[in-house]
DNA sequence: AGACAAATTGACGTTGACGTCAAGGTAACG
DNA sequence: CGTTACCTTGACGTCAACGTCAATTTGTCT
């Protein structure tokens, strides 16, 4: 045990399929090691799909978070790259910010039409016919 | 002038474009007058777009908004469908809330890593080598 | 060695809501 | 009557993030 995982232990720890991962290579997102055909994911490997599924919580694309990583990859300490990923963050913020002002104006509209004993459903006739 | 608006009206006045009604036209979420092949939107046809338009931002699919549409386009007064109807706004209700605590903790999570300093960015580096 | 499990690549399919041509029809204006 | 501008249908394309085969190869166990 040389701290790799094969991508049939990957799936059980991260909960993905191993089509998520070969996806995910594919998009030069991660790259495993090679013991013959087959992936064998070390450290690295895994802190980078951390990584990945963590983006996704934030909402951030596979493509975003293609270019945060190799970003990195490249060059970490290049301070214009790293001011680069701080705004992303603060632009990605203020997107979920206006996202959820959005719902919250949907949630209260809707909740105000049940409320109203289904004006909806009122409106939705009144549009029939 | 009766009252009617040609589909190139209506895409100025409802900011969608042709295809959009040509299209909602198709799933037969919307049916405008035929004057020779030309299309012209009344106010019945304009009022469904409009619930449309709000039923999108309440987050319902099109399939969705069609079946509410059509439902109340043949019997207004069902009292099941009517219900039917009234636990479809409901249950969309709970997604959307659901949708929104998972963004409050999306959200939450990044104000925490910009706050502590772009430590965010300190993990992508971690994980880039 | 045989059997079975696990992995591989490649390629096409899926979903929703349209976008984007192409090729032509027609209404209205001067 | 000619020329635009607007409209029509049909059909294929797009995007994201994988799912779903199929055919084959490799690894492990007995």
């Amino acid at each position: 045990m040389d701290d790799v995982l094969t991508i049939g232990e990957m799936c059980e720890t991260y909960e993905v399929t191993a089509r998520t991962l070969r996806f995910y290579e594919q998009k030069e997102l991660i790259w495993p090691i090679r013991r013959g055909a087959r992936r064998l994911y070390d450290r690295k490997a895994r802190a980078r799909l951390q990584l990945i599924l963590r983006g996704k919580r934030f909402g951030f694309s596979l493509e975003d978070i293609r270019q945060l990583l190799n970003m990195y990859e490249r060059d970490g300490s290049n301070q214009a790259q790293l001011e680069r990923t701080y705004e992303l963050a603060v632009d990605r913020l203020a997107q979920m910010e206006a996202q959820r002002a959005e719902l919250d104006l949907a949630i209260a509209e809707l909740k105000q039409e049940i409320a109203e004993g289904a004006a909806m459903i009122a409106a939705f006739k009144a549009a029939a016919e």
